[in-house]
RNA sequence: UGGGGUGUCGCCAAGCGGUAAGGCACGGGACUUUGACUCCCGCAUUCGUAGGUUCGAAUCCUGCCACCCCAG
């Protein structure tokens, strides 16, 4: 019996997690984070209906609810450093820093202040203590594991935290929904970036970002085969939004770098293009789970890692120097983009990771 | 101005008298707690244009228009 705060979303997973919690007797109280200040559009909605059900939910497994707002940290320690990455150039994944700033550090003191032991929240991912301390395993439901997004967690996030359905598959979520009669039982899972959700994601990009045209160059010629709208509305390994179809053999074209300095987009043809693939990458500032590295300095630690979300498992060699990661993978890797999270496991254990500064 | 060639979806391109392939791009959907990738579906009642031949033409004939090449 523990005073549990369950951090609520709105969706199938965290009503589960609040009623499992609720179950084993704890005492959970339901909480909504509203931390993304819609500017108008629409948006506004999907925040409203998801406030809704989480308070359809708590009031039909029997919980209090509250809605908190973190919009103030989340834009300061989130959004701010999303807007800068893509304005150098890099692709940054807001969701791990998310999960590290707000969601279990400004929610988990939130939680404390109101007297609670734990968090809990919907995340298909297990926690386990051991003699050398927390742990993060993978989801046992292997298509929804969630612990690439969790990387960036550290020793007190875990110790804290509790993931009531990081050992059920989807499937048996939505049965324990079903069963239970929680309104979001066939809710569609939510995607998008966190909190602010699914959007045309250059056009939102644009709002914040001026434009800056410039030149669309064939990587192998130097040919310039285009123009591009602003360096930062394309991604490495992109395919759709280029507009040049039809030129050249008449395949598909890709983005295959940036160069900032003289605002040019390189693109190559075909979806096999030697210059889209890499084995070697360096991460900067990699977090580990256990609070250090699994290895010393200039040793060698053979793992496998994810380059981006729900890829399959890469065997990698990864060296521990000076301020980063050298990783060295097994096979080549399709479009290893810089601002991107590079995630390290040892099996099921999910040892931390680091942010891609380069590929070659 | 002569001679030759070409004009089919935004781009490339099949078709050669029997009632418009395909690829790229684009649009929509699926997948997905980032961005991407991927997958699925859609996408020319119409073939530069105006007539003619024919049961029937993008496909044959004629005029015109446009572009390209060679002469000059």
């Amino acid at each position: 019996m523990a005073r549990i705060v369950v951090g609520m979303s709105g969706g199938v997973d965290s009503s589960v997690a609040a009623l499992l919690l609720h179950r084993a007797g704890h005492e959970v109280i339901g909480v909504f984070m509203n931390n993304w200040e819609e500017t108008g559009e629409d948006g506004v909605c999907t925040a409203e209906r998801d406030w809704a059900d989480v308070r359809s939910v708590c009031d039909t497994i029997g919980i209090p609810y509250y809605a908190v707002n973190f919009a103030e940290e989340y834009k300061e320690r989130v959004f701010a450093y999303f807007l800068a990455e893509y304005q150098a150039g890099r692709t940054p994944n807001p969701d791990v820093l998310c999960n590290r700033e707000i969601k279990f550090k400004s929610f988990l003191d939130f939680a404390q202040q109101l007297g609670a032991q734990h968090i809990a929240t919907g995340h298909f991912v297990r926690s386990r203590a051991c003699q050398g301390g927390w742990r993060l395993l993978r989801g046992v439901d292997p298509g929804k594991d969630q612990s690439y997004f969790l990387y960036m967690l550290g020793q007190r996030a875990l110790a804290s935290a509790m993931f009531p359905v990081g050992g059920m598959t989807k499937q048996q979520v939505r049965a324990v929904a079903q069963d239970a009669g929680l309104p979001t039982f066939a809710k569609k899972d939510s995607t998008g970036i966190c909190f602010i959700g699914e959007r045309d994601f250059k056009a939102f990009l644009q709002t914040y970002l001026p434009a800056q045209p410039g030149e669309m160059r064939q990587i192998d010629t130097d040919a310039v085969v285009g123009r591009h709208d602003g360096l930062m509305y394309y991604t490495l390994g992109q395919r759709r939004g280029l507009g040049i179809g039809g030129s050249g053999d008449g395949r598909s074209w890709f983005v295959i770098g940036k160069d900032m300095a003289c605002n040019v987009l390189w693109v190559a043809q075909g979806e096999d293009h030697p210059a889209l693939y890499t084995r070697e990458a360096e991460a900067i500032q990699p977090t580990w789970i256990a609070g250090h590295p699994p290895m010393a300095e200039g040793e060698s630690l053979h793992c496998t890692a994810k380059y981006r979300y729900r890829q399959t498992d890469q065997a990698v060699t990864v060296i521990w120097q000076g301020e980063g990661l050298r990783l060295t993978a097994q096979e080549p890797q399709r479009a290893v983009t810089p601002g991107q999270s590079v995630v390290l496991y040892d099996g099921e254990v999910c040892l931390g990771g680091g942010v891609i500064a380069k590929a070659w």
